[in-house]
DNA sequence: ATCGGTAAAAGTGTCGACACTTTGAGAGCA
DNA sequence: TGCTCTCAAAGTGTCGACACTTTTACCGAT
């Protein structure tokens, strides 16, 4: 058998449509064809595939039934169940970080949310929003939960560059309800008082849901 | 483009591999060769691999750095990971559940619950349990949280025919304890107490990590 | 009998081709 | 101008082939 499967046309496709998705370039609704992916990415149509198998797990692109492939949209519906899965999931990790909690983390995520109240646009807070989460999710060190998580993340952070792109964010400032959700979050790893973990995650993610949509 | 995506034979594979692997007829760690799948089903690699690709990311089966292809087993501490995750998503689904919970509901559940004081056997007992949290799932109305929890469930049914394998059962009698927690979660489902049912099915299903690994 | 080396067998990643289906663009008609 | 029908263009599902790699089975030497 050939090279290691990280490293094949087929994840390379899959990593770099992915970035395209998220990043914006790849609007909504933009049709995917395979013929045409496979000539900007030089190669046949095959590791294409591959990789709209995988984003469609992924939740990133759509088959409609007519076997088209699409980049996926998300209605407020969408974003509100999106959401309840995150809180779903990270509440549950956020309990379980208190197993291997340590002092570097918490100085991590003091960092991450004092450059949070210093964030000039929202691009830059999300970035940081999402990196705390992150941190979170991963010192769960459940693999099962991580992977559950991932396509949320993806989809998540797909519907933001939506956002970003209807508003011009001019008029910015940090929102003073999220920072302080993260703060008492922090507050509950730091001190190891798990089931409060995961109520404050839960309901930051859940409070959201008034602008989600 | 031809048919729908769901009659293509890459499906057929998929559900076909998968049935195979949770009835255990297919055992844990046997390798998987898309030659010998394709002669086997009678189609070419192509729909194999797509098969291969989807059971992957359902945690069914297992890319070894080499390439090769493997039936996935599971250790006890990966148990105890998927068994936290269906937690987390369960937990969930019953909160939600309650927003539709009707009459109808609470007849099908008890039913289901009286069948499993009648069972027999511990395949029939499983599958009962299966179809009750899978009625819990469904009920949440949420499709982000039932499209994650799908993998663990085919995960946790393919751990079960493991331990079927293993355990001649003729000594078996149903476990008092996972029959009065399912009666304390219908009890909190038919009352309307989101929170309480929530926390019913997350203590059920953390309870059972004793004898799943 | 055991061990090491060698060559054949089997497997994966990728490619191009073909049949069939849907899309949609343009011609013909009102 | 607007509508319908027809036919070409584009796309998907599937197949077989090829190059390269790993595995394995065999054979000879010790």
């Amino acid at each position: 058998m050939p090279r290691p499967r990280a490293a094949n046309q087929a994840t390379a496709a899959h990593l770099r449509l992915r970035r395209e998705i998220v990043s914006g370039r790849l609007q909504q609704g933009s049709a995917l064809g395979e013929p045409g992916l496979a000539r900007r990415y030089g190669t046949s149509r095959a590791p294409i595939r591959e990789a709209l198998i995988a984003l469609e797990r992924e939740g990133l692109v759509r088959f409609e039934k007519t076997g088209r492939t699409r980049v996926r949209s998300f209605s407020g519906s969408e974003m509100r169940e999106i959401m309840e899965a995150r809180a779903a999931i990270e509440g549950m990790a956020a309990r379980l970080a208190n197993r291997l909690w340590t002092e570097e983390d918490t100085v991590a995520l003091e960092k991450n949310i004092a450059a949070q109240e210093r964030a000039t646009d929202l691009a830059a807070l999300s970035r940081l929003d999402i990196d705390l989460h992150h941190h979170v999710v991963t010192r769960g060190d459940n693999a099962s939960l991580i992977r559950l998580w991932e396509p949320l993340r993806w989809q998540w952070e797909a519907h933001l560059v939506e956002i970003y792109r209807r508003q011009s964010g001019d008029d910015f400032v940090p929102e003073k309800e999220t920072i302080r959700a993260h703060r008492h979050l922090l507050k509950a790893l730091a001190e190891g008082t798990p089931a409060e973990a995961s109520e404050a995650m839960m309901n930051h993610i859940l409070f959201n849901l008034r602008w989600a949509r």
